[in-house]
Formats: C-alpha cells, sequence, structure tokens
DNA sequence: AGCACGCCGACT
DNA sequence: GTCGGCGTGCTC
C-alpha cells in the first residue's frame, strides 16, 4: 500500500505530493487525512507530513517506508480537498494550507507527551572533560580556529542550540560536523512543546421578528442554496443580529450546525452576550484571544458536534463543523476577512467553497457591504436581501459637515471646532455622553524644526516618528522603535514644533477646554493592561462624558446614553494610496456616526473636515450607501479595479534596494513576455508599497490588473518556484498576494 | 594537507 | 528548508 504524503518544513519549489510504503502493521488504521512521519532527504531525517490519498502503487519506483501514522485522521477528505484549493488559489505549500486549518495546540501533545508534530531542535553538547576540552582548544586555536571557537563556546554555556552555535561563531556546518564526528561535540534532538486549560454564562428566548425581519428571515430561508450566497443589505439598527439568531437557530433545528463570522471579537462584547443568553452552550468560541488550550477545547467541543454554533474571527471559518449548514459572515467589507500572513487567504473564498462542497449556505451582511459583492448582488450572482427601516423607528441621527477652513480664518487652530465644542458643552449640561473619533495614535504625528525643516523619521522605517506626550517619546508605529527628541533641531539648533493631531493630543486638548471632566481615551496605547470590556464598562457606568477613540471604538457598540458622535479628521483616512479609500471612509464614517441615537433620546453626528465638498463625505453625511455605490463603481470601472478586474500584487522585501528594483524589473519582463497574447492583462511597473522601508527591509511590488484563471494562477506559480531557485533572488523575499490590501 | 567557504542540487 | 558533495582558495 502507498500513501500519497505531502510534506512539512519544505520550500513551495518542491512541493508536491511524495509517495511512501505503508508497512504491514499501519495499513490496517492508517487513512487519508492521517499525519505521518516520513524520512525525506539524504540523511533521512524525520519529516511531518499528510496523508493526502492512499492507492495500490506509486510510479516512483524505490519508495521509502513511512515512519508513524496517527491512528485517527485529523481531517476529512473535504478538508483535504480545502487544503489543496488554499494551496492553489493562495500560492503557499499543502502543508502550510493544512496547518492554517486547526488551531496551534492541536499539533502538540498533552501534557507534553511525545508527538509526531512536537517541535525538535538539533542541540550540542560537549562530551570531553575540561581538561582535554581545553587541550583539544589549544590544539586547534591555530590550525581550526573555528572549531576552537565553538568550543569555546560550548565550555561556557555546557549545551547550545546548533544554530545559535554556528551564529555565535561565525561558523559554517563543516566544523560542528567536524567535532561530533571526532567524538568532542555529541548532537541531539530536544523537543519543544507547550500545554492548554476552559469557560460558561444565563439563557433567554430569541426576540420576535418584526414584519420586515419576518419577510427577510423567510426569504433568506427559501433561496439560499450551496451554489449562491445571499447578501444582508441592512441599514445600522435595523436588527441584522436578530435576523442572523432565527436563522441560526432554525440551522439547528434541522441538527445542522452554523458559524457565525464577526470581524473582531473583542469589539463585539454585547453581540456575544446576547448569542450567550440566546444559545448557551452550544456555542464555541474561536478566536486569537484564547489561550491555546481553550482553542484545543472549543475545536475538539465542535468536531464532535457537542457544539453547534460557532462564534469567531476569520480563522473560525475552518471550524469542524458536523453537517455544516450555514456561514454567516457580519461586518462582510472588514479588512480582518483577509488573513495578514502567508497564507493571507481570504474568510470570503474559503466560507464559498466550503458552502459548495458541504452542502452549506453562505450569508454575508453588512450596513455599507463590500462594493464587490453589492456588484455581485446586482448582477444575480448573489441573491440580496434588504433591511430598511431602523429597528426601534429612530431616525437617523443629523450629520453636520464642519468646515475646518473657517475655523482657521476666524484665527483657531483647535482640533475641536466652536461648534463641536459647543455641542459636546451642550451634551454635559444635559448628562449625555459624547464620542468623538480620531483615526491617529499618539500625540503629533510628527516633530519637525520649524527653520530647517527637519523632521525625525524612523532610523529603520521610511515614516516619521509620532510623539507620545504621555511618553515622552517618539513612537514608530511600523517597528516599535523609540527614541528622545533632542529638546533643538539636532540639524540647526532651530526650535521644534509638534505638527499634525493624534488621540493623545485631542485629551490633553479636551482636558483644557472642559477642565475637571473626566474623558476616557480609548486606543491600541491605553488598552494595554484593561480590556475594552472593561473600559466602556466604565464609560456606561461611569457616565463618562466624553470618549476619544481610534477605529476600536467605532464598531458595534450600543451606548444609550450616547447622543453625540464628531469624526475629528475626515480627511485622514480619505485621502490614502489606495483605491479603497473612499470605501473604507464611507463605511467607517457610518460607522461611526451609527453609534449615537441608539435609544429614546435623539442623537446628532458632526464631521469636521477641510474638504467639505468631498463627494464622499456628503454622501455618508447623508448615509446614502446607494448613491455612494453607484459613484464608487463608476469610479472602479474607469479604473479598471475590482470587481472589474483581479488585482494582483508580487511583492518583493529585501535588504538591497536596487536588487529588488531589478528582480521585479525581470520578473516584469518575464510577464509581459508570457502575457504577450492576452490583452486583458496589464502589468504596472514596480511601485513602492506606501511604507517602503520597515526595520530596515525595502518593499517594492509589481501590481498587475488580470482575470484571475487557472492559465494565470498557473503562470504566478511557476514564476514563484523558479525564483526560489534563481540565484539573483537570494536574499530577497517574494510573495504573490491576490486582491492585496494597501 | 587540512580547513573554511560558497555554491549546487536533491529530496518519494 | 536542510543537508551532503564538491570546487576553490587560504594558511600553516
Amino acid at each position: 500500500m502507498i500513501a500519497r504524503v505531502v510534506l512539512a518544513d519544505i520550500p513551495y519549489a518542491i512541493d508536491r505530493p511524495y509517495d511512501y510504503l505503508v508497512p504491514e502493521q499501519l495499513e490496517e488504521t492508517i487513512r487519508p487525512g492521517c499525519r505521518v512521519t516520513v524520512p525525506f532527504s539524504r540523511n533521512d531525517r524525520i519529516t511531518d507530513g499528510i496523508v493526502i490519498a492512499l492507492c495500490e502503487a506509486s510510479d516512483y519506483p524505490d519508495c521509502k517506508f513511512l515512519c508513524t501514522a496517527e491512528a485517527e485522521p485529523a481531517f476529512s477528505p473535504a478538508f483535504i480537498q480545502l487544503a489543496l484549493f488554499i494551496r492553489e488559489r493562495y500560492f503557499c505549500t499543502a502543508y502550510e494550507a493544512f496547518r492554517i486549518m486547526i488551531p496551534a495546540g492541536f499539533w502538540f501533545g498533552k501534557n507534553g507527551k511525545r508527538r509526531a508534530n512536537d517541535k525538535v531542535t538539533q542541540m550540542a553538547r560537549l562530551l570531553t572533560e575540561p581538561a582535554e576540552t581545553a587541550l583539544v582548544m589549544e590544539q586547534k586555536r591555530k590550525k581550526a580556529p573555528r572549531q576552537a571557537e565553538i568550543l569555546d563556546l560550548l565550555n561556557q554555556f555546557e549545551i547550545l542550540p546548533v544554530q545559535d552555535l554556528l551564529a555565535f561563531a561565525g561558523s559554517g556546518r563543516d566544523s560542528i560536523r567536524k567535532l561530533a564526528n571526532e567524538g568532542i561535540v555529541e548532537l541531539f534532538e530536544k523537543e519543544v512543546y507547550r500545554r492548554p486549560v476552559l469557560e460558561a454564562e444565563a439563557r433567554e428566548e430569541l426576540p420576535e421578528l418584526s414584519d420586515e425581519q419576518k419577510r427577510v428571515f423567510m426569504e433568506i430561508r427559501a433561496s439560499l442554496t450551496s451554489e449562491k450566497p445571499g447578501l444582508l443589505y441592512g441599514v445600522t439598527g435595523s436588527g441584522k443580529t436578530t435576523v442572523y439568531a432565527h436563522l441560526i437557530q432554525s440551522v439547528l433545528a434541522e441538527g445542522r450546525s452554523a458559524i457565525l463570522l464577526v470581524p473582531e471579537i473583542a469589539l463585539t462584547p454585547q453581540m456575544l452576550r446576547t448569542f450567550t443568553m440566546w444559545f448557551g452552550d452550544k456555542i464555541a468560541l474561536m478566536h486569537s484571544g484564547l489561550s491555546v488550550g481553550e482553542r484545543y477545547d472549543e475545536w475538539k467541543r465542535i468536531k464532535r458536534g457537542e457544539a453547534s454554533l460557532v462564534i469567531g474571527t476569520r480563522s473560525a471559518v475552518f471550524a469542524p463543523c458536523q453537517d455544516l449548514g450555514l456561514i454567516i459572515m457580519d461586518e462582510e467589507q472588514e479588512e480582518s476577512y483577509y488573513s495578514e500572513s502567508s497564507p493571507r487567504y481570504r474568510a470570503r473564498d474559503i466560507a464559498r467553497y466550503r458552502a459548495l462542497k458541504e452542502n452549506a449556505s453562505v450569508l454575508f451582511g453588512s450596513a455599507t457591504p463590500d462594493l464587490r459583492s453589492m456588484y455581485h448582488a446586482q448582477k444575480k450572482d448573489y441573491t440580496l436581501f434588504q433591511l430598511s427601516s431602523r429597528y426601534n423607528q429612530n431616525p437617523l441621527p443629523p450629520v453636520h459637515i464642519i468646515d475646518m477652513r473657517e475655523e482657521l480664518r476666524a484665527g483657531r487652530n483647535s482640533l475641536i471646532s466652536r461648534t463641536l465644542h459647543d455641542a459636546i458643552l451642550e451634551r454635559m449640561t444635559r448628562d449625555e455622553q459624547s464620542i468623538l473619533f480620531l483615526n491617529r495614535r499618539g500625540t503629533n504625528q510628527f516633530v519637525t524644526c520649524m527653520e530647517c525643516g527637519f523632521v525625525y523619521y524612523c532610523p529603520h522605517c521610511s515614516v516619521a516618528m509620532t510623539w507620545h506626550a504621555r511618553q515622552r517619546r517618539l513612537i514608530c508605529h511600523y517597528c516599535g522603535t523609540q527614541r528622545r527628541p533632542q529638546s533643538a533641531c539636532p540639524n540647526c539648533g532651530g526650535e521644534l514644533g509638534y505638527i499634525g493631531a493624534g488621540t493623545q493630543k485631542i485629551e490633553a486638548e479636551l482636558e483644557e477646554m472642559f477642565p475637571d471632566t473626566p474623558i476616557l481615551r480609548v486606543d491600541a496605547d491605553s488598552i494595554s493592561g484593561s480590556s475594552h470590556r472593561e473600559l466602556f464598562n466604565r464609560f456606561i457606568s461611569q457616565k463618562i462624558p466624553i470618549m476619544i477613540g481610534t477605529q476600536m471604538i467605532a464598531k458595534g457598540l450600543n451606548f444609550d446614553n450616547v447622543t453625540l458622535v464628531g469624526i475629528l479628521s475626515a480627511d485622514q483616512s480619505l485621502y490614502m494610496n489606495d483605491y479603497r479609500s473612499g470605501e473604507k471612509s464611507f463605511s467607517l464614517f457610518t460607522q461611526v456616526i451609527g453609534r449615537c441615537g441608539r435609544s429614546q433620546k435623539p442623537g446628532e453626528a458632526y464631521i469636521q473636515t477641510y474638504t467639505p465638498n468631498n463627494e464622499i463625505i456628503r454622501l455618508a453625511a447623508r448615509q446614502d450607501y446607494d448613491a455612494f455605490y453607484q459613484s464608487e463603481i463608476r469610479a472602479r470601472s474607469i479604473q479598471d479595479a475590482p470587481p472589474f478586474a483581479d488585482w494582483v500584487s508580487i511583492t518583493c522585501v529585501g535588504k538591497d534596494e536596487r536588487a529588488i528594483l531589478v528582480a521585479l524589473n525581470r520578473i516584469k519582463s518575464r510577464l509581459m513576455l508570457e502575457f504577450a497574447e492576452n490583452q486583458h492583462i496589464l502589468i504596472n511597473d514596480p511601485s513602492p508599497l506606501p511604507v517602503v522601508r520597515v526595520n530596515d527591509q525595502f518593499r517594492y511590488r509589481l501590481l498587475l490588473s488580470c482575470r484571475l484563471d487557472k492559465y494565470t494562477r498557473r503562470v504566478l506559480s511557476e514564476l514563484l518556484k523558479d525564483c526560489s531557485r534563481d540565484r539573483e533572488m537570494r536574499g530577497i523575499y517574494l510573495g504573490i498576494e491576490t486582491d492585496p490590501l494597501f
């Protein structure tokens, strides 16, 4: 019997199934989806793998025997197919695809018992007595300085990982191999492992559906199929969540299971609480906040069918549900559904693929759908469902656009306009609360010399460092490097100016504006220590008059007593170098505006901008998604941007800027040749990423506009393989990203 | 000669 | 990725 195995830790260029003979005693138990260990490469080093198929014979003449196989398959046949789909779609190895599908904890043995997938590191230790070592070292000092260096290190540290040893000694493998052969040094393997732990809440009936919700619920039940996803477009406050809950309930009633995907679990505590009240311990959670053990246990509960509703972030789309019936993706336009590390999968694609193969259905939901989703809905590739009335009949808050240029003309350079100031004051006298939104952390954007224009840049990245007044430090928001600015310009001795505003700066200004008024700041810097939930609870219970925050405060939270929201600098997100910045800003503004007027008390929103005539600001102020869609889709069609074409980014990262540009230009010529026949493929020139240097590494990309089909995927895959063999590409990381984020 | 480095190629 | 093999050039 032959097992077809895909292997861990091999480069993309040689990633293919390898055939192994199955030892007789394993023939009974081995199955596709089982994890195995196999001998691989010259020295038959033991490597982890996964059986993707079993067959009678192999084309390869001298297959080796596999070493071990687990009795229980970790992956179902459907998941094996899914892994191969991921491999093809995101240009990763099959094993990497398997690995993202199950929680990290699963790969390790419980209670430290050695498992096939325990990590091992090569270690080295001295075999000789100290006196003898000294003697050998003396002998080697002249003729084999590297070996002597290694001995010296081992003398000090006794046991060292081979990798570190080589790095410290600055030697190659030869030296240590020699020492091992001479019996002076012993090489051995050491295991690395970790370990796990679990949690629970009360019950309540699902709320009744309104007439409109009921109509939509019935439509969705009747028309969703595994081939055709649905798009639930429901204005803020229309009760999408209630519809989700009823859909889930009906799926569970059929004995099937469901997955509810949310963008960021920490930001949806209220939604989570209500679902816990409705579904109790049928729920399994899957998100990055869980410990390894919690995650592992939740995974097991799902796999055994003990939990039938999975709520979680992106990776929950891989939940091993028994008889999956429904996947819901809430706030489907959110970028958190894009994996930011390799393989850069899209939860959307995975959901659709799974639905198709496992005969489930998919529902995307949003108040501001991704432009592409709405386009698909218009083209009838998705079925569109609409909730257009606000749940409790509250009108959307009136939105005022404030022209900050007038503030300047009036000689005011405060970050908070007169109008907004007065509005905040009014809420305070009424004992109501305000939320102010600013999409930038820190105090100032940058520190510059008022005389010569010197700016503090990060020494490792091509961005200006951000001034954090509280820490009295400049911090790079890309690599975290910190430094203190001098008292005067290091260049000319001129006076330093602090330009641009962040949340900390606003906080300081508010404190001055409203003395003795408590203010709560919520951003990545203030969050450390206390959780979101604690901060938000404090905001509610202590009725803190003003909350200031970054986009963390934009999502999903309902504060009954909040009657004012202010977007302090709308221009910040609007004019980014990203074809989606308009779409993202519209969605963000809508979400922020939606934070107020959720109860009986009427709310009001203010948008401060230096470009009050901007179309997106005006449309966001009117909360007119349909008009926004029409105008934006026209723009996309003109730029040949998604959804009218697929964009692919070929990214190069490395220390040598020139080498990267040379490499990208060579790739460009190659692709031009390859695609010469194809008029629909457009290859741009190499361009820097928005931040060209991070951590001393330069980053450039080549952007393709094409139709991503089997053929273009194959060309790109070949490109990736060839580059990994190419000597001139050494020291350059090459990545292919479809539908890239900017 | 013995050692160290860098490059190549193979991996079932 | 990881390793062995091999050519080259260095030092004693």
